[in-house]
RNA sequence: GCCGGGGUGACAGAGCGGCUAAUGUGACCGACUGCAGAUCGGUUUCCUGGGGGUUCGACUCCCUCCCCCGGCACCA
């Protein structure tokens, strides 16, 4: 089913077309690693990683490139407040953002850009853009973009710049010759880490990073550019100005996406505000696959309430879906080739992938995919109580697996050798034994004595099965 | 003030110009059952923020008002 994206330029959906073949340039606004990833950074990446995954599931090449912005005010403050150099601060925290991504299975990252690692290019573009008359220096050795010289301005988030409050939320600077103006390069303070430039020692300001980055690596356009709706403006605006300032093509990025926010209890998550969750917190009181179920049992784009309260509840929904899968997987193990409600499962299944792939094309709407997963799921239990058989079952269980992948979600327990899985069927023969002879209390030790080994057995209508926890 | 996104059952949250308005959680009843677990069936609550319009028909499109969230110039 053809793609359909929300993109926020247009602010509709539209039919999602590479510019070149099927190859598709994706960038994502990374962090600044300067405290620790919390959960506003899951949601933005775990919405992220999903989408790559489904473009690349529907068989795009996907080239997915995420910045990390090493040198920005807040570690320099980091810095200051705790006397450690940038680069081991941004370290430290790089590498906690990377086992939180392991843990919720972002994989779909192909390279980390640092913004350091591009000052060649950020010296050029500035450069360029100062010939171009849409830069300028000022006293101190900074330069700043000149927002009047690009009639573009706005076209992202709507807005238009004698409507904008100047300093609502940061004062503006005074080097500024217009308050929406905003600095490429900045004039290093003492104590500062700083490179070399035309305009003497400083460092590259926020925004050029990304379209440094992008330029090199996508060439002047590119496909996506995801990123937290927070970042729309000004962020995203000064990318599009600069970007197409320096190249003359537009636009310079076909579809722009933004996520939704994190909010807690109905606020914005923020840790002034105390209500500040760090992923690995989240990951002390719940498994990694319930957050990452959390996180996409809602549409990418809207917000979402961290609650102890819809945490578990996600829990217990998605327990719901993950113990069909491992009852299907046991059942493989014990079913006959055929069975009654094999033409009924096969049917559910087909249906599933289809309806899935619907929602899923559909803006990515994760919550309506999963939504249909339930359906599955029922219907798979039912025909699993009528009786399914091996085949039918295989082709369940593979459909799990796409979707799941797909997901992130569904991950398989690791499968014992066979011989294990025989010594288990063993095992629950002799407790099958004990029960016909109404010897439970056998029966029961042998139960909880495999449960402790994280095998849970199941006594059903027509005997045992026996799933891995 | 301006820009963007929203207002759907107890809660969370989809959808679509007309099908009993998904799905999950919760609650209740039933089936299965040595116990446990899992599962299945059924019931429960919204006619979709207020008002107006378009239409044979709107939750869905248009207008207006109210309310909530985010942004407004270095927050994922």
């Amino acid at each position: 089913m053809a793609i359909r994206v929300y993109n926020s330029l247009t602010r509709r959906k539209e039919a999602f077309a590479p510019l070149h073949g099927n190859r598709v340039s994706m960038f994502v606004c990374g962090l600044t690693p300067q405290d620790e990833t919390h959960m506003g950074h899951a949601k933005t990446y775990v919405a992220f990683d999903v989408v790559a995954r489904y473009l690349r599931h529907k068989g795009f090449h996907v080239f997915y490139l995420q910045n990390v912005t090493d040198i920005e005010d807040r570690i320099i403050d980091k810095m200051k407040s705790t006397g450690r150099a940038w680069n081991d601060i941004v370290g430290q925290y790089f590498a906690e953002y990377l086992g939180v991504m392991a843990r919720l299975q972002c994989t779909s990252v192909d390279v980390y850009a640092f913004a350091t690692d591009y000052i060649d290019e950020i010296v050029e573009q500035i450069e360029g853009l100062i010939t171009k008359g849409h830069a300028y220096r000022a006293d101190d050795g900074s330069v700043y973009f000149d927002t009047t010289t690009f009639s573009g301005w706005g076209k992202l988030s709507g807005q238009k710049v004698e409507e904008l409050r100047p300093g609502a939320r940061v004062a503006v600077e005074e080097r500024k010759r217009h308050p929406a103006d905003f600095v490429l390069w900045r004039a290093q303070k003492p104590g500062e880490p700083a490179w070399d430039s035309p305009w003497g020692k400083g460092r590259p300001g926020w925004h050029i990073e990304d379209t440094a980055i992008t330029i090199r690596h996508f060439g002047p356009q590119y496909d996506l550019h995801g990123g937290a709706t927070e970042l729309l403006f000004p962020h995203h605006e000064a990318e599009i100005a600069q970007a197409e300032s320096y190249t003359g093509v537009t636009p310079f990025v076909k579809v722009w996406m933004h996520g939704g926010m994190v909010m807690v209890k109905g606020e914005e998550m923020h840790k002034s505000l105390g209500n500040y969750w760090p992923v690995t917190a989240a990951l002390k009181l719940y498994e990694p696959e319930v957050i990452r179920f959390f996180l996409v049992n809602v549409q990418y784009r809207g917000p979402i309430d961290f609650t102890p309260e819809l945490l578990d509840e996600a829990k217990r929904s998605y327990e719901r879906l993950r113990e069909t899968v491992r009852t299907v997987d046991a059942e493989r193990r014990r079913a006959p080739e055929s069975g009654k409600a094999d033409r009924e499962l096969r049917a559910a299944t087909k249906k599933a992938l289809a309806d899935f792939d619907a929602a899923m094309s559909d803006d990515f709407n994760t919550r309506e995919a999963i939504a249909v997963l339930f359906d599955f799921a029922r219907a798979a239990n039912k025909a699993i109580e009528t009786g399914a058989g091996r085949a039918a079952l295989d082709e369940t269980a593979a459909a799990f697996r796409t979707v799941g992948d797909i997901l992130g979600l569904f991950l398989t327990p690791a499968a014992g050798a066979d011989r294990v899985d025989g010594l288990v069927d063993v095992v629950v023969a002799l407790r099958e034994d004990a029960r016909k002879r109404k010897d439970f209390a056998a029966a029961d030790r042998i139960r909880d004595a495999l449960g402790a080994l994280g095998i849970v057995l199941e006594d059903t209508r027509d005997g045992v099965r026996w799933k891995r926890k």
